[in-house]
DNA sequence: GTCTATAACGTGATAGAC
DNA sequence: GTCTATCACGTTATAGAC
């Protein structure tokens, strides 16, 4: 689980662990070069010379939510998780963005911005989004093959309420509180057969 | 149907008109008077005039969509409709959204630049948020003890499962495609045991 | 009610000293 | 690698003419 938010000490990965907490915050749009040489102590020309255009920074940042993402998978690959152990994993990442000052999914707020956000960015959101998603259609077939995961429907419409569920509820947590992403953990897993 | 995209004649009117598809289309931080001006064929002066703060013009937005969606509401209890009908209703709104060149749900932009809107639009945002959900809760806890709904767990979770995941198929459809949309809805119709 | 003009500010970005 | 200084631009907002 500390993979989720590993910190490292080079300012470059610095950089993004503030404009990671910044996008996730207030969105792409939102924040500024200021506020994150702010968050760091140095002024904006230092970002500059790390990611010369807000593009860069925000493509950087995407390539290493799928970095991230990938190299957790794998551990949990390498580890034999089982289908369930897999899911639970899943859940913990949004659980951590809530529990981190109500954060929520970067690609919530990166399609939520879509149309705002510069081609790069767009091109790799899309690449995130394929990467996630196939990765949970195939820990609910397997588990559904195997058993420990029962529900109507295809595999492809249940991925789609899971993940679209997780990112939406993250967003309402923002106006209704955080006890309603624990009601809708528990309703999802229900739904899967898992009680 | 017609009412959901209801048009009228009046500057103010037509001003909300072109900031609410900006809105959904670009969210609130991206999109600027001279947008909403420039759409109209007018000077961003013009617009000021309306609504002297951005502020103003996001509150009177989000105010309208709970104008609209009361009204709808409470036209379809006028008409007597039946559980299924709402529901086929509820989902027209997203649909509708989507078909109108891929816009998102207002709710979810402005929970996800929750951080960066006026304090004014939060609190508005919070009523949307309930208004919509308390009436959803009421449909679906309607329609199950009708015996026309049938699902596992709490009707809270369940509400929240369903309009979260509309919320979020919505921003997913951006990078996915349009073809996800159906395939979510199918599954939720399922999942309520609706064939 | 809309216009021109302009102010005040924040932002992304660059040049060049250290 | 970070700094100061500066630029060009877009944005919100206001004043006053029409």
């Amino acid at each position: 689980m500390d993979k989720i938010f590993a910190k490292h000490n080079n300012t470059k990965e610095l950089i993004l662990d503030a404009a990671e907490a910044l996008l996730q915050d207030r969105g792409f749009s939102a924040f500024s070069y200021h506020h994150v040489a702010q968050q760091l102590g140095v002024k904006n020309a230092a970002i500059h010379y790390h990611f010369p255009s807000k593009a860069d920074l925000g493509t950087a940042l995407i390539r290493r939510y799928r970095a991230r993402f990938r190299d957790y998978t794998r551990t949990l690959e390498r580890e034999n998780a089982d289908p369930i152990s897999k899911l639970e994993c899943y859940f913990a990442i949004p659980a951590s963005y809530l529990q981190n000052g109500r954060k929520i999914c970067p690609l919530g707020i990166l399609e939520a911005e879509f149309n705002a956000i510069p081609e790069p960015m767009q091109l790799e959101s899309r690449l995130l989004d394929k990467e996630m998603r196939d990765w949970l259609a195939g820990v609910i077939g397997e588990g559904r093959s195997l058993g420990v995961f029962s529900f109507e429907g295809s595999a492809v419409g249940k991925v789609l309420v899971v993940a679209a569920a997780l990112q939406g509820v993250l967003q309402i947590t923002r106006v209704a509180g955080p006890q309603v992403f624990a009601a809708t953990i528990e309703q999802i897993k229900r739904e899967l057969g898992i009680f």
